[in-house]
DNA sequence: CCTTGACCTCAAGTTAGGTTGAGCTCGTAG
DNA sequence: CTACGAGCTCAACCTAACTTGAGGTCAAGG
């Protein structure tokens, strides 16, 4: 006899079949991007698709997004069904444009850099990548604004 | 008269001309980007050329490189002498193989997600997705490795 | 000379995304 | 029934890249 399928998961069980540590699972419920419930003990329960959703936040993570941009894409599933393939193509489909953007962002500061390095400029005022638009590819806190030489420096 | 100019930058000059925080440019030296001199009442003193120094710091922060990564690039630069426009072009170029690469990577993402969106999978075993190989175009710390569905899941 | 703003050091705080450890409870195999 | 691995909570710790604060010094103008 086949061991008999559950209805729902343990944390434990959940954790092997992502790949994910048990404590980054937790975490991941104390951020709102799972809802486990919890049976008599105080002990969680998962269900079976929430390990698509888990494999949803590794793929995103490694596509470079935030939890709180993964939440934000999370939340646009539906409430209280079980998500269908239909609706996962449909945030793929979303977050594939956030990734054009970083793409695009990333590939006009590299024509940008492309013409600076004839020059070697990197830091004239007048240099292309003098541009705080950009920033918005990048990530973290970063630095505020560029600001270059004028004629008699260096 | 012009005021005259002077051989070396305060701190405060160096952040003004910089827009970078006074903090961040002693933090900055703390992991050796800098190497400021000393006057006799301790306090730093900087050359023009790290006007420049600190450009490409920032520069390479929107590129989304690390401090460590920045400094190994800055130690490319020649000691002893005020690096040329070569010179920074020389290392210009080093960190564009670095910024292709990082490109090439979300392209390749990119191509997989296409394909996936018509599946719907998003963490399927087969998925294009699953490929810890395209890791390293993201940075941090992230998620160790993919797990999907089997058959009768979900 | 005195004031004031710019500098100095060193320690601690911040955010993101978790991990680690202590101390205790659950639940299941034998 | 009892052991013991799996779970639980909560607090503390970790790295990166800085910022903030406390407490003290330097230097230039009036």
């Amino acid at each position: 006899m086949p061991a008999r399928v559950e209805k729902t998961i343990s944390i434990g069980t959940l954790s092997d079949r992502t790949g994910v540590a048990v404590s980054a699972l937790r975490y991941y419920e104390t951020q709102n991007l799972l809802f486990p419930e919890r049976n008599s003990g105080g002990q969680r329960r998962f269900l079976r698709a929430d390990i698509r959703r888990v494999s949803f936040i590794l793929i995103a993570q490694t596509f470079g997004f935030s939890i709180a941009q993964i939440k934000e894409q999370l939340d646009r599933l539906p409430q209280g069904r079980t998500p269908t393939k239909r609706d996962w193509s449909r945030i793929s489909t979303h977050f594939k444009s956030h990734l054009d953007e970083k793409i695009a962002a990333l590939e006009s500061m590299r024509d940008k850099l492309d013409g600076c390095i004839g020059c070697g400029c990197l830091s004239l005022q007048s240099c292309a990548l003098y541009n705080p638009a950009d920033k918005a590819a990048t990530k973290g806190t970063g630095p505020r604004y560029l600001m270059g030489d004028r004629s008699q420096d260096i």
